[in-house]
DNA sequence: CTCCGGTTTGCATGCGAATGCAATACTGCC
DNA sequence: GGCAGTATTGCATTCGCATGCAAACCGGAG
């Protein structure tokens, strides 16, 4: 009850008592400010007797170094920015996670940068460059004068599921392309002739080169005729997107090739609940990206997945070394997807 | 080809050009320092003579403000804290977009910190309060001491999802209880006699209260016999805590309610493809979330959406307004889940 | 032409910590 | 005990910007 009482005064007319700076510490302690410092850094020298001292009197205080402060006067400010649409978090909910926890093992902060759009980077490259992060991850394309800005600023780039094929940038993606090659490949041999692709959205630089892979595989083997409809990664669109290949191919394509699982999977429902459909004997569906729900027993996609651990480790790995070594030569590394073989197409590998 | 050539050189050997300072700009301005700091702020006074000049400088210097030096003087980082573990980011990545979306209209930078477990919150304090951020939205719990430490320091903090019912805290959360005591009567008023409820991580905060929640619900409706098996919030979890159920009721239970809609997807698959049972006909399942996957055709599940948009909302605003007037009272905003009718369990209102 | 009120501008200082340099303390060795 | 050599410590300065204060400037009224 006392405690109840103290804690109500407590909250309500503390104004955010001031906080203990180094020369505090130092004057608690009867040493120099330097002394503070050095003591709160990893190789400094300090003596046992200071270090104890220091250590007792910053406790008594409450004293944590002042990160802003140390960032100004040592250029470092030990913080990143990642930037991402709000698609790509939606999807790849793990990137994030994954990048944040990496850097965090390496003293490093990340600092976010949310897109509605991807175009809408205008804005978000000017706070990220007064922000004096040390470097930058971006899953959203910059253009050439947007990438000369940071570049200029000295800030290193990772580009993560994006390149900018005529530049020297440092990229890390996965294999889009070949992966679609892999998925045209196996319907094409398990005997599909009529195939229909569902794109994703248009500003998606993923979504293009799945599609063009796609569709580059499959005028090698000779299949030209080939429906493209549009959706936006979202099931709804999916759904949509079969019901309008059902109406412009006027019946029952053999294979459908979403630009991602999600709309695979309104591909699915909307074959069976609608048009009453059988996947995979009376169609079969193909995703892109390996996510949970591609799992779920319901849809078991056929799908490739992306490597979603190993790439965002050598994002975060590219972009430490580059910032410790400024000099050093752009490099793009590309992985392979996992190749999943699920109950929702029939490929040519199906039975192995 | 010339311009290739000129970008590989620009790179190799441009050795993180020292960026231009307001004294830069203001000697090329033929101005005083000050002069600078003022044309980049909101409400300072300038000639538009200077600022002409200034803002010309700045151009060709390309210069910007530094936001860490900014930061130091005037004791505003203009960044805030968000604390989230892994698990929440996987089944509401919305909500991280959403947040920082808002702080970015308010001019507010969001610093992430993602924990792999709920309770690996300690050393992220730490971190934290060395960046002086402004405030913290946490969606991880915090202990007395840990509350105390913060709060010490100055920094509003507004619980995501969590309250601290013992103390004064400001906090944002839905109404799990109360969306489970729906669930329950309804799928009690619609005859099921045996329930089985799936709860999720212990360490989840937000699963005990639903759990508790549908439990005393029941008690309420005399239902005393219900069995609890554990899940992990994940898919194959799901499916494996179905299992159990079967196992341990030696039977098909009529309900089963899971604390969130992936593992109630998980039961649904159980279900159907390993006990060759209909949902709903032989057994009712319903989750919470109102996430995506719950509308797939396949599923259709019956649910409680917890409304993301209104809760970030509330909980960027009430962050902010504690930033600007630190001796705000606290506050508690409660938001009701939007009762979600689908096909995976037969509920009272089901044909209405 | 002078004086007054208001606006612009510059000067000087401070935010909190890191660090080169010099001063001091300590160590081992002869 | 004295000395060279090393480990500690403090002093003073610096990072880039914001801001209180005073000086300079402007325009209009008298």
């Amino acid at each position: 009850m006392a405690n109840h009482v103290k804690l109500a005064k407590g909250n309500a007319d503390r104004p955010a008592r001031k906080r203990a700076t180094s020369y505090d510490v130092a004057e608690l302690a009867g040493v120099s400010q330097s002394a503070v410092s050095r003591v709160f850094q990893a190789g400094a020298s300090a003596s046992k007797d200071m270090r104890d001292r220091v250590l007792s009197a910053a406790n008594k205080l409450g004293y944590r170094p002042n990160a802003i402060a140390r960032g100004l006067i040592t250029q470092r400010s030990n913080m990143v920015a990642v930037v991402i649409s709000r698609q790509t978090n939606l999807y790849y909910p793990e990137v994030l996670v994954q990048l944040t926890q990496r850097f965090s093992e390496h003293g490093i902060r990340v600092l976010l940068f949310t897109l509605e759009h991807e175009r809408d980077i205008d804005g978000v490259i000017e706070q990220v460059l007064q922000y004096q992060v040390d470097g930058v991850i971006t899953a959203a394309i910059l253009n050439d004068a947007q990438l000369d800005t940071v570049e200029n600023a000295g800030i290193p780039v990772i580009f993560y599921n994006r390149t900018l094929p005529e530049r020297l940038v440092n990229s890390v993606r996965c294999d889009q392309e070949e992966g679609e090659r892999w998925l045209v490949s196996q319907l094409a041999a398990a005997g599909h002739k009529r195939f229909a692709i569902v794109s994703g959205p248009d500003d998606s630089s993923v979504s293009m080169e799945r599609t063009q892979g796609a569709l580059q595989k499959l005028r090698e083997l000779s299949i030209a005729d080939v429906l493209i409809v549009s959706g936006d990664y979202g099931y709804a669109s999916g759904r949509a997107a079969f019901s309008e290949i059902m109406q412009r191919m006027g019946g029952v394509p053999d294979a459908v090739i979403a630009a991602n699982d999600v709309m695979a999977i309104g591909c699915v429902d909307e074959a069976r609940e609608t048009n009453y459909l059988r996947v995979p004997e009376d169609v079969s569906i193909v995703g892109f990206d390996g996510v949970g729900p591609a799992r779920y027993a319901a849809y078991d996609l056929s799908t490739v997945r992306q490597p979603v651990g190993r790439m965002s480790e050598a994002a975060v790995s590219m972009l430490i070394e580059r910032i410790e070594s400024p000099g050093l030569s752009p490099e793009k590394r590309v992985f392979s997807g996992d190749r999943i073989i699920g109950g929702s197409a029939l490929l040519a590998d199906s039975n192995s």
